[in-house]
RNA sequence: GGAGAGAUGGCUGAGUGGUUGAAAGCGACGGUCUUGAAAACCGUUGAGUCUUUACGGGCUCCGGGGGUUCGAAUCCCUCUCUCUCCGCCA
Protein backbone atom coordinates (compact mmCIF):
# COMPACT_ATOMS: atom_id res chain seq x y z
CA UNK A 1 0.00 0.00 0.00
CA UNK A 2 1.00 3.30 -0.81
CA UNK A 3 1.26 6.05 1.78
CA UNK A 4 -2.17 7.66 1.43
CA UNK A 5 -0.31 11.29 2.01
CA UNK A 6 0.92 10.57 -1.62
CA UNK A 7 -2.55 9.95 -2.99
CA UNK A 8 -3.69 13.26 -1.14
CA UNK A 9 -1.38 15.84 -1.61
CA UNK A 10 0.93 14.19 -4.45
CA UNK A 11 -1.30 12.41 -6.53
CA UNK A 12 -0.25 13.63 -10.24
CA UNK A 13 3.76 13.16 -9.85
CA UNK A 14 2.52 9.74 -8.23
CA UNK A 15 0.75 9.23 -10.86
CA UNK A 16 3.35 9.55 -13.12
CA UNK A 17 5.83 7.35 -11.30
CA UNK A 18 3.11 4.42 -11.80
CA UNK A 19 2.76 5.40 -15.37
CA UNK A 20 5.94 4.14 -16.28
CA UNK A 21 4.40 0.30 -14.48
CA UNK A 22 1.79 0.90 -17.07
CA UNK A 23 -1.02 2.01 -14.40
CA UNK A 24 -3.33 4.38 -15.19
CA UNK A 25 -4.55 6.06 -11.88
CA UNK A 26 -8.01 6.92 -12.34
CA UNK A 27 -7.10 10.93 -10.95
CA UNK A 28 -10.87 12.01 -11.08
CA UNK A 29 -12.26 9.08 -9.51
CA UNK A 30 -9.39 9.45 -6.57
CA UNK A 31 -9.70 13.53 -5.95
CA UNK A 32 -13.61 13.25 -5.76
CA UNK A 33 -12.98 10.42 -3.17
CA UNK A 34 -10.59 12.03 -1.10
CA UNK A 35 -12.92 15.11 -0.82
CA UNK A 36 -16.17 13.15 0.02
CA UNK A 37 -13.89 11.66 3.00
CA UNK A 38 -12.38 14.66 4.11
CA UNK A 39 -15.86 16.13 4.32
CA UNK A 40 -17.98 13.06 5.88
CA UNK A 41 -15.10 12.34 8.26
CA UNK A 42 -15.00 15.91 9.34
CA UNK A 43 -19.10 15.86 9.75
CA UNK A 44 -18.74 12.80 11.38
CA UNK A 45 -16.47 13.32 13.98
CA UNK A 46 -18.05 16.09 14.60
CA UNK A 47 -21.25 14.92 15.68
CA UNK A 48 -19.76 12.11 17.28
CA UNK A 49 -18.03 14.78 19.37
CA UNK A 50 -21.17 16.69 19.89
CA UNK A 51 -22.85 13.30 21.20
CA UNK A 52 -20.26 12.33 23.61
CA UNK A 53 -20.31 15.92 24.95
CA UNK A 54 -24.24 15.84 25.41
CA UNK A 55 -24.21 11.95 26.84
CA UNK A 56 -21.84 12.77 29.38
CA UNK A 57 -24.58 15.97 30.69
CA UNK A 58 -26.61 13.16 30.73
CA UNK A 59 -25.25 11.35 33.13
CA UNK A 60 -24.31 14.58 35.05
CA UNK A 61 -27.49 15.72 35.56
CA UNK A 62 -28.94 12.38 36.31
CA UNK A 63 -26.26 12.47 39.13
CA UNK A 64 -28.31 15.48 40.19
CA UNK A 65 -31.50 14.12 40.26
CA UNK A 66 -32.32 16.57 37.33
CA UNK A 67 -34.91 15.70 34.59
CA UNK A 68 -33.21 14.69 31.82
CA UNK A 69 -36.09 13.91 29.32
CA UNK A 70 -35.34 16.99 26.87
CA UNK A 71 -31.75 15.94 26.87
CA UNK A 72 -32.71 12.73 25.42
CA UNK A 73 -35.42 14.19 22.53
CA UNK A 74 -32.33 16.23 21.85
CA UNK A 75 -29.73 13.55 20.97
CA UNK A 76 -32.27 11.03 19.45
CA UNK A 77 -32.31 13.54 16.35
CA UNK A 78 -29.03 13.73 16.51
CA UNK A 79 -28.03 10.60 16.42
CA UNK A 80 -30.43 10.27 13.03
CA UNK A 81 -27.98 12.27 11.31
CA UNK A 82 -25.05 10.96 12.89
CA UNK A 83 -25.94 7.29 11.69
CA UNK A 84 -26.68 8.82 7.95
CA UNK A 85 -23.41 10.84 8.05
CA UNK A 86 -21.68 7.34 9.52
CA UNK A 87 -23.41 5.35 6.65
CA UNK A 88 -21.86 7.53 3.74
CA UNK A 89 -18.13 7.94 4.86
CA UNK A 90 -18.05 3.99 5.82
CA UNK A 91 -18.71 4.04 1.88
CA UNK A 92 -16.86 6.16 0.83
CA UNK A 93 -13.98 5.19 3.09
CA UNK A 94 -14.61 1.80 2.23
CA UNK A 95 -14.38 2.22 -1.71
CA UNK A 96 -11.30 4.53 -1.55
CA UNK A 97 -9.30 1.79 0.64
CA UNK A 98 -10.53 -0.71 -2.36
CA UNK A 99 -8.79 1.60 -4.48
CA UNK A 100 -5.79 2.14 -2.75
CA UNK A 101 -5.27 -1.74 -2.11
CA UNK A 102 -4.99 -2.43 -5.88
CA UNK A 103 -2.40 -0.10 -6.70
CA UNK A 104 1.05 -1.86 -6.93
CA UNK A 105 4.32 0.10 -5.70
CA UNK A 106 6.40 2.71 -6.61
CA UNK A 107 9.56 2.17 -8.55
CA UNK A 108 12.53 3.03 -6.99
CA UNK A 109 14.68 6.16 -8.77
CA UNK A 110 17.23 3.68 -10.07
CA UNK A 111 14.64 0.98 -11.54
CA UNK A 112 15.27 1.32 -15.21
CA UNK A 113 12.17 2.66 -17.26
CA UNK A 114 10.76 0.32 -19.76
CA UNK A 115 8.01 -1.14 -21.64
CA UNK A 116 8.51 -4.73 -21.59
CA UNK A 117 10.87 -7.45 -19.98
CA UNK A 118 12.68 -7.16 -22.98
CA UNK A 119 14.04 -3.42 -21.43
CA UNK A 120 14.95 -5.19 -18.06
CA UNK A 121 18.76 -4.11 -17.74
CA UNK A 122 21.84 -6.63 -17.09
CA UNK A 123 23.66 -5.79 -14.10
CA UNK A 124 26.61 -8.26 -14.28
CA UNK A 125 27.15 -11.72 -15.63
CA UNK A 126 28.77 -14.75 -13.48
CA UNK A 127 30.05 -17.74 -15.11
CA UNK A 128 30.76 -18.80 -19.08
CA UNK A 129 27.66 -21.29 -20.60
CA UNK A 130 29.66 -24.41 -20.36
CA UNK A 131 30.40 -25.73 -24.32
CA UNK A 132 29.34 -29.19 -25.05
CA UNK A 133 30.72 -31.72 -27.94
CA UNK A 134 27.27 -33.07 -27.73
CA UNK A 135 23.79 -31.88 -28.20
CA UNK A 136 22.69 -31.52 -24.41
CA UNK A 137 19.49 -32.45 -23.44
CA UNK A 138 16.77 -31.00 -21.48
CA UNK A 139 16.16 -31.57 -17.77
CA UNK A 140 12.95 -34.03 -19.03
CA UNK A 141 15.15 -36.31 -21.07
CA UNK A 142 17.41 -36.65 -18.68
CA UNK A 143 15.70 -36.46 -15.68
CA UNK A 144 12.86 -39.57 -16.17
CA UNK A 145 16.06 -41.94 -16.48
CA UNK A 146 16.63 -41.23 -13.53
CA UNK A 147 13.89 -40.97 -11.65
CA UNK A 148 11.70 -37.76 -12.56
CA UNK A 149 8.47 -38.64 -13.35
CA UNK A 150 5.31 -36.95 -14.78
CA UNK A 151 2.47 -39.66 -15.70
CA UNK A 152 2.67 -40.53 -12.37
CA UNK A 153 2.42 -37.34 -10.76
CA UNK A 154 -0.28 -36.92 -13.26
CA UNK A 155 -2.15 -39.38 -12.14
CA UNK A 156 -2.06 -38.27 -8.34
CA UNK A 157 -2.49 -35.03 -8.94
CA UNK A 158 -2.91 -33.82 -12.84
CA UNK A 159 -0.71 -31.66 -15.05
CA UNK A 160 2.39 -29.04 -13.24
CA UNK A 161 3.36 -31.83 -11.09
CA UNK A 162 6.36 -33.93 -10.64
CA UNK A 163 7.05 -37.56 -8.32
CA UNK A 164 11.19 -38.19 -7.72
CA UNK A 165 12.70 -40.88 -6.92
CA UNK A 166 15.72 -42.28 -5.39
CA UNK A 167 18.91 -40.60 -5.98
CA UNK A 168 16.95 -37.08 -7.65
CA UNK A 169 14.94 -37.06 -4.86
CA UNK A 170 17.75 -37.04 -2.47
CA UNK A 171 19.59 -34.62 -4.44
CA UNK A 172 16.67 -31.74 -4.02
CA UNK A 173 16.64 -32.87 -0.37
CA UNK A 174 20.64 -32.31 -0.81
CA UNK A 175 19.68 -28.81 -2.44
CA UNK A 176 17.28 -27.53 0.16
CA UNK A 177 19.86 -28.63 2.89
CA UNK A 178 23.47 -27.07 1.17
CA UNK A 179 21.41 -23.53 1.11
CA UNK A 180 20.06 -23.62 4.29
CA UNK A 181 23.26 -24.31 5.86
CA UNK A 182 24.84 -21.70 3.72
CA UNK A 183 22.66 -19.06 4.95
CA UNK A 184 22.67 -19.72 8.34
CA UNK A 185 26.28 -20.63 8.87
CA UNK A 186 28.01 -18.18 6.18
CA UNK A 187 25.29 -15.37 5.97
CA UNK A 188 23.48 -14.86 9.64
CA UNK A 189 20.45 -16.02 9.09
CA UNK A 190 17.90 -17.45 11.52
CA UNK A 191 16.27 -20.46 10.36
CA UNK A 192 11.97 -20.12 10.71
CA UNK A 193 9.84 -22.89 10.37
CA UNK A 194 6.44 -21.56 9.43
CA UNK A 195 2.75 -22.77 8.24
CA UNK A 196 2.31 -23.55 4.60
CA UNK A 197 -1.26 -22.25 4.68
CA UNK A 198 -2.50 -18.46 5.52
CA UNK A 199 -5.10 -16.13 6.35
CA UNK A 200 -6.49 -13.78 3.94
CA UNK A 201 -4.60 -10.49 6.24
CA UNK A 202 -1.33 -12.63 5.54
CA UNK A 203 -2.11 -12.76 2.11
CA UNK A 204 -3.14 -9.40 1.79
CA UNK A 205 -0.36 -7.90 4.06
CA UNK A 206 2.48 -9.35 1.68
CA UNK A 207 0.57 -7.95 -1.38
CA UNK A 208 -1.19 -11.28 -2.85
CA UNK A 209 -4.75 -9.99 -2.48
CA UNK A 210 -6.62 -8.36 -3.52
CA UNK A 211 -5.19 -8.43 -6.90
CA UNK A 212 -3.46 -11.48 -7.33
CA UNK A 213 -6.24 -13.77 -5.97
CA UNK A 214 -6.28 -15.61 -9.41
CA UNK A 215 -2.41 -17.26 -8.53
CA UNK A 216 -3.45 -18.69 -5.27
CA UNK A 217 -5.05 -21.99 -3.95
CA UNK A 218 -7.46 -21.64 -1.73
CA UNK A 219 -8.62 -24.17 0.82
CA UNK A 220 -12.52 -24.90 0.40
CA UNK A 221 -13.19 -24.17 3.95
CA UNK A 222 -14.59 -22.01 7.10
CA UNK A 223 -11.19 -20.78 7.73
CA UNK A 224 -10.46 -19.50 4.43
CA UNK A 225 -6.86 -20.23 4.08
CA UNK A 226 -4.45 -20.19 1.14
CA UNK A 227 -1.61 -22.29 0.29
CA UNK A 228 1.17 -20.13 0.37
CA UNK A 229 2.72 -18.92 -3.18
CA UNK A 230 5.95 -18.57 -1.50
CA UNK A 231 7.24 -18.60 2.53
CA UNK A 232 7.87 -14.73 2.15
CA UNK A 233 3.98 -14.56 2.74
CA UNK A 234 4.45 -16.42 6.01
CA UNK A 235 7.66 -15.38 7.09
CA UNK A 236 7.28 -11.52 6.76
CA UNK A 237 4.08 -11.84 8.34
CA UNK A 238 5.53 -12.68 11.59
CA UNK A 239 6.20 -9.52 12.24
CA UNK A 240 2.11 -8.20 11.14
CA UNK A 241 0.83 -6.05 13.80
CA UNK A 242 4.30 -5.86 15.63
CA UNK A 243 5.96 -2.83 17.19
CA UNK A 244 10.09 -3.98 17.01
CA UNK A 245 12.62 -2.45 19.32
CA UNK A 246 15.18 -0.55 17.13
CA UNK A 247 17.62 -3.07 17.87
CA UNK A 248 15.84 -5.78 16.91
CA UNK A 249 16.59 -4.51 13.68
CA UNK A 250 18.25 -6.54 11.06
CA UNK A 251 16.11 -9.54 11.39
CA UNK A 252 16.98 -11.81 8.46
CA UNK A 253 15.34 -15.08 8.13
CA UNK A 254 15.80 -18.09 5.66
CA UNK A 255 12.96 -20.48 5.16
CA UNK A 256 12.80 -23.52 3.49
CA UNK A 257 9.02 -24.57 2.08
CA UNK A 258 6.98 -25.76 -0.51
CA UNK A 259 5.10 -22.92 -2.84
CA UNK A 260 1.86 -23.58 -4.54
CA UNK A 261 0.83 -21.41 -7.61
CA UNK A 262 -1.71 -21.68 -9.67
CA UNK A 263 -0.26 -20.84 -12.85
CA UNK A 264 -3.45 -19.22 -13.74
CA UNK A 265 -2.81 -17.52 -17.36
CA UNK A 266 0.24 -19.22 -17.92
CA UNK A 267 -1.28 -21.62 -20.06
CA UNK A 268 0.92 -23.42 -22.87
CA UNK A 269 3.86 -21.77 -20.77
CA UNK A 270 6.79 -24.01 -19.87
CA UNK A 271 4.29 -26.83 -19.75
CA UNK A 272 7.02 -29.65 -20.20
CA UNK A 273 9.14 -30.39 -16.69
CA UNK A 274 9.51 -28.90 -13.54
CA UNK A 275 9.76 -25.20 -14.42
CA UNK A 276 6.55 -24.04 -13.57
CA UNK A 277 4.65 -26.50 -11.24
CA UNK A 278 1.51 -25.74 -9.24
CA UNK A 279 4.20 -27.55 -6.18
CA UNK A 280 7.93 -26.32 -6.05
CA UNK A 281 10.63 -26.05 -3.25
CA UNK A 282 12.16 -22.93 -2.57
CA UNK A 283 14.76 -21.75 0.22
CA UNK A 284 13.56 -17.83 0.81
CA UNK A 285 15.36 -15.27 2.13
CA UNK A 286 14.02 -12.45 3.87
CA UNK A 287 15.01 -8.87 5.37
CA UNK A 288 13.10 -6.77 8.09
CA UNK A 289 15.11 -4.11 8.56
CA UNK A 290 15.68 0.14 9.00
CA UNK A 291 13.80 2.22 6.32
CA UNK A 292 17.57 4.17 5.75
CA UNK A 293 19.14 0.32 5.10
CA UNK A 294 16.81 -1.31 2.97
CA UNK A 295 18.97 -0.67 -0.52
CA UNK A 296 22.06 -2.11 1.08
CA UNK A 297 20.24 -5.04 2.28
CA UNK A 298 18.45 -5.35 -1.01
CA UNK A 299 22.70 -5.66 -2.49
CA UNK A 300 22.90 -8.00 0.56
CA UNK A 301 20.24 -10.58 -0.53
CA UNK A 302 21.38 -10.47 -3.69
CA UNK A 303 24.85 -11.45 -3.27
CA UNK A 304 23.36 -14.23 -0.95
CA UNK A 305 20.95 -15.56 -3.36
CA UNK A 306 24.38 -15.45 -6.26
CA UNK A 307 26.66 -17.18 -3.61
CA UNK A 308 24.00 -20.49 -4.20
CA UNK A 309 24.80 -20.71 -7.67
CA UNK A 310 28.59 -19.47 -7.22
CA UNK A 311 29.30 -22.29 -5.13
CA UNK A 312 27.32 -24.62 -7.28
CA UNK A 313 29.17 -23.67 -9.80
CA UNK A 314 25.83 -22.42 -12.47
CA UNK A 315 26.38 -19.50 -14.40
CA UNK A 316 24.34 -16.47 -14.43
CA UNK A 317 23.30 -13.33 -14.87
CA UNK A 318 21.60 -10.28 -12.92
CA UNK A 319 18.81 -8.11 -13.93
CA UNK A 320 17.48 -5.11 -12.11
CA UNK A 321 13.91 -5.45 -13.68
CA UNK A 322 12.58 -2.42 -15.45
CA UNK A 323 9.41 -0.21 -14.50
CA UNK A 324 7.13 -2.43 -16.88
CA UNK A 325 8.01 -5.84 -15.13
CA UNK A 326 8.13 -5.27 -11.34
CA UNK A 327 5.82 -7.21 -9.43
CA UNK A 328 2.72 -5.35 -7.25
CA UNK A 329 4.65 -5.00 -4.05
CA UNK A 330 8.35 -4.63 -5.46
CA UNK A 331 10.00 -0.74 -5.62
CA UNK A 332 12.93 -2.59 -7.29
CA UNK A 333 13.84 -6.26 -7.97
CA UNK A 334 16.64 -8.35 -9.34
CA UNK A 335 16.38 -11.23 -10.80
CA UNK A 336 18.81 -13.84 -11.19
CA UNK A 337 18.67 -15.82 -14.02
CA UNK A 338 20.73 -19.16 -14.51
CA UNK A 339 22.07 -20.65 -17.85
CA UNK A 340 20.56 -23.45 -19.26
CA UNK A 341 21.84 -25.40 -21.96
CA UNK A 342 18.30 -27.01 -23.59
CA UNK A 343 16.93 -23.60 -23.93
CA UNK A 344 20.39 -21.93 -24.57
CA UNK A 345 19.21 -19.25 -22.27
CA UNK A 346 19.01 -17.44 -19.04
CA UNK A 347 15.95 -18.87 -16.94
CA UNK A 348 14.97 -16.77 -13.78
CA UNK A 349 15.58 -18.88 -10.76
CA UNK A 350 15.98 -16.15 -7.93
CA UNK A 351 13.82 -12.95 -7.55
CA UNK A 352 15.28 -10.59 -5.06
CA UNK A 353 12.82 -7.69 -4.07
CA UNK A 354 12.72 -4.18 -1.63
CA UNK A 355 9.31 -3.22 -1.04
CA UNK A 356 10.64 -0.71 0.99
CA UNK A 357 7.29 0.20 3.34
CA UNK A 358 4.97 -0.83 0.91
CA UNK A 359 4.48 -4.36 2.83
CA UNK A 360 4.78 -3.02 6.69
CA UNK A 361 2.57 -0.15 5.54
CA UNK A 362 -0.17 -2.91 4.62
CA UNK A 363 1.00 -5.12 8.19
CA UNK A 364 1.26 -2.68 10.10
CA UNK A 365 4.75 -3.78 11.18
CA UNK A 366 7.51 -1.13 12.71
CA UNK A 367 9.72 -0.16 14.77
CA UNK A 368 10.21 2.19 17.60
CA UNK A 369 12.78 5.38 16.31
CA UNK A 370 14.96 5.29 19.46
CA UNK A 371 15.21 9.69 19.03
CA UNK A 372 11.34 10.24 19.29
CA UNK A 373 9.90 7.25 20.83
CA UNK A 374 7.59 6.95 18.07
CA UNK A 375 6.82 4.04 16.26
CA UNK A 376 7.73 3.87 12.25
CA UNK A 377 7.47 1.48 9.32
CA UNK A 378 10.28 -0.96 9.06
CA UNK A 379 11.43 -2.13 5.08
CA UNK A 380 10.85 -5.64 3.89
CA UNK A 381 12.52 -7.46 1.54
CA UNK A 382 12.37 -10.98 -0.04
CA UNK A 383 14.35 -12.96 -2.26
CA UNK A 384 14.62 -16.43 -3.34
CA UNK A 385 17.60 -18.53 -2.38
CA UNK A 386 17.23 -20.48 -4.16
CA UNK A 387 14.42 -21.64 -5.95
CA UNK A 388 15.17 -25.76 -5.18
CA UNK A 389 12.97 -27.11 -8.31
CA UNK A 390 14.72 -24.45 -10.67
CA UNK A 391 17.91 -25.19 -8.95
CA UNK A 392 17.69 -29.16 -9.74
CA UNK A 393 16.59 -28.51 -13.54
CA UNK A 394 19.81 -26.22 -13.91
CA UNK A 395 22.59 -28.62 -12.32
CA UNK A 396 20.94 -31.76 -14.58
CA UNK A 397 21.24 -29.73 -17.80
CA UNK A 398 24.56 -28.22 -16.73
CA UNK A 399 26.20 -31.29 -15.59
CA UNK A 400 25.14 -33.81 -17.88
CA UNK A 401 27.58 -35.80 -19.83
CA UNK A 402 27.24 -37.53 -22.57
CA UNK A 403 25.72 -40.78 -21.88
CA UNK A 404 23.28 -38.65 -19.57
CA UNK A 405 24.68 -39.09 -16.47
CA UNK A 406 24.40 -35.94 -13.36
CA UNK A 407 27.86 -35.21 -12.36
CA UNK A 408 27.23 -34.11 -8.19
CA UNK A 409 28.38 -30.55 -8.09
CA UNK A 410 31.77 -30.34 -5.83
CA UNK A 411 29.38 -28.08 -3.25
CA UNK A 412 26.82 -30.90 -2.52
CA UNK A 413 29.35 -33.97 -2.72
CA UNK A 414 29.05 -33.68 1.49
CA UNK A 415 25.64 -33.96 1.62
CA UNK A 416 24.92 -37.02 -1.31
CA UNK A 417 27.92 -39.51 -1.40
CA UNK A 418 27.95 -40.41 -4.92
CA UNK A 419 29.75 -38.88 -7.88
CA UNK A 420 27.34 -39.16 -10.49
CA UNK A 421 23.24 -39.59 -10.43
C1' G B 1 -15.61 -34.34 19.01
C1' G B 2 -17.79 -33.42 24.45
C1' A B 3 -17.70 -30.19 29.17
C1' G B 4 -16.01 -25.79 31.36
C1' A B 5 -13.05 -21.03 31.94
C1' G B 6 -11.02 -16.94 29.69
C1' A B 7 -9.17 -12.75 25.98
C1' U B 8 -8.13 -5.31 29.15
C1' G B 9 -2.04 -0.83 27.90
C1' G B 10 5.41 -3.48 27.20
C1' C B 11 4.04 -7.23 31.28
C1' U B 12 0.92 -8.67 35.77
C1' G B 13 -3.87 -7.32 36.84
C1' A B 14 -8.55 -4.21 38.65
C1' G B 15 -12.80 -2.61 36.48
C1' U B 16 -20.33 -5.36 35.20
C1' G B 17 -23.87 0.80 31.94
C1' G B 18 -22.29 7.61 32.98
C1' U B 19 -15.90 12.93 33.24
C1' U B 20 -12.53 5.20 32.45
C1' G B 21 -8.15 5.58 27.35
C1' A B 22 -8.91 2.80 31.51
C1' A B 23 -6.94 1.68 39.05
C1' A B 24 -2.71 -0.61 41.12
C1' G B 25 1.93 -3.04 40.70
C1' C B 26 6.13 -4.21 37.62
C1' G B 27 9.10 -2.63 33.70
C1' A B 28 11.03 1.54 30.79
C1' C B 29 12.45 6.74 30.45
C1' G B 30 13.63 11.66 32.80
C1' G B 31 14.92 14.18 37.36
C1' U B 32 16.56 14.75 42.73
C1' C B 33 20.27 12.51 45.81
C1' U B 34 25.50 10.14 45.08
C1' U B 35 32.64 10.54 43.56
C1' G B 36 29.99 6.68 40.54
C1' A B 37 26.28 3.00 40.98
C1' A B 38 22.31 0.93 43.82
C1' A B 39 18.31 2.18 47.04
C1' A B 40 14.78 5.95 48.06
C1' C B 41 11.76 9.95 46.37
C1' C B 42 9.31 13.01 42.34
C1' G B 43 7.64 13.02 37.40
C1' U B 44 6.73 10.89 32.44
C1' U B 45 5.26 6.56 29.87
C1' G B 46 -0.43 2.81 24.50
C1' A B 47 -1.74 2.73 19.23
C1' G B 48 -4.15 4.57 14.97
C1' U B 49 -6.28 8.58 12.62
C1' C B 50 -8.43 13.52 11.24
C1' U B 51 -7.74 18.73 11.34
C1' U B 52 -3.97 22.66 11.81
C1' U B 53 1.95 26.32 8.95
C1' A B 54 2.43 25.57 14.13
C1' C B 55 0.58 25.48 19.16
C1' G B 56 -3.41 22.78 19.94
C1' G B 57 -7.96 20.28 19.35
C1' G B 58 -11.08 16.14 17.81
C1' C B 59 -12.31 11.05 16.62
C1' U B 60 -11.54 5.65 16.96
C1' C B 61 -9.55 1.47 19.51
C1' C B 62 -10.27 -2.88 26.18
C1' G B 63 -9.54 -10.34 20.75
C1' G B 64 -12.67 -9.59 15.46
C1' G B 65 -17.63 -8.41 13.62
C1' G B 66 -22.71 -7.07 14.64
C1' G B 67 -26.65 -5.42 18.10
C1' U B 68 -29.23 -2.91 22.52
C1' U B 69 -28.77 2.25 24.74
C1' C B 70 -28.93 9.27 25.07
C1' G B 71 -24.31 6.77 26.76
C1' A B 72 -20.86 0.13 26.40
C1' A B 73 -14.39 -2.37 28.46
C1' U B 74 -19.03 -3.36 31.21
C1' C B 75 -25.52 -6.02 28.52
C1' C B 76 -26.98 -9.35 24.02
C1' C B 77 -25.60 -12.21 19.39
C1' U B 78 -21.73 -14.23 16.50
C1' C B 79 -16.82 -15.53 15.04
C1' U B 80 -11.66 -16.30 16.22
C1' C B 81 -8.05 -17.54 19.60
C1' U B 82 -6.10 -19.29 24.50
C1' C B 83 -6.38 -22.42 28.89
C1' U B 84 -8.34 -26.88 31.90
C1' C B 85 -10.64 -31.80 31.83
C1' C B 86 -12.44 -36.05 28.78
C1' G B 87 -12.31 -38.64 24.00
C1' C B 88 -9.57 -39.46 19.44
C1' C B 89 -4.95 -39.14 17.03
C1' A B 90 0.48 -38.21 13.29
Amino acid sequence: MLDPKLIRQDLAATAAKLKHRGVTLDIPRLNSLEEQRKTLQTRLQDLQNDRNVRSKAIGQAKAKGENVDPLFQELKELNDSLKLTEEQFTQIQTELNDLLARIPNIPHESVPIGKSEADNQIIRTWGEPRKFDFTPKDHVDLGEKIGMDFPTATKIAGARFVVLRGTLAKLQRALVQFMLDLHTTEHGYQEIYVPYMANSESLFGTGQLPNLKEDLFAINNDAGFYLIPTSEVSVTNTVRDEILESDQLPIKYVCHSPCFRSEAGSYGKDTRGMIRNHQFEKVELIHIVHPDKSYEAHEEITRHAEKVLQLLELPYRVLSLCTADLGFAAAKTYDLEVWLPSQNCYREISSCSNTEAFQSRRMKARYRDPETGKPELVHTLNGSGLAVGRTLVAILENYQDEKGRIKIPLALQKYIQADYV
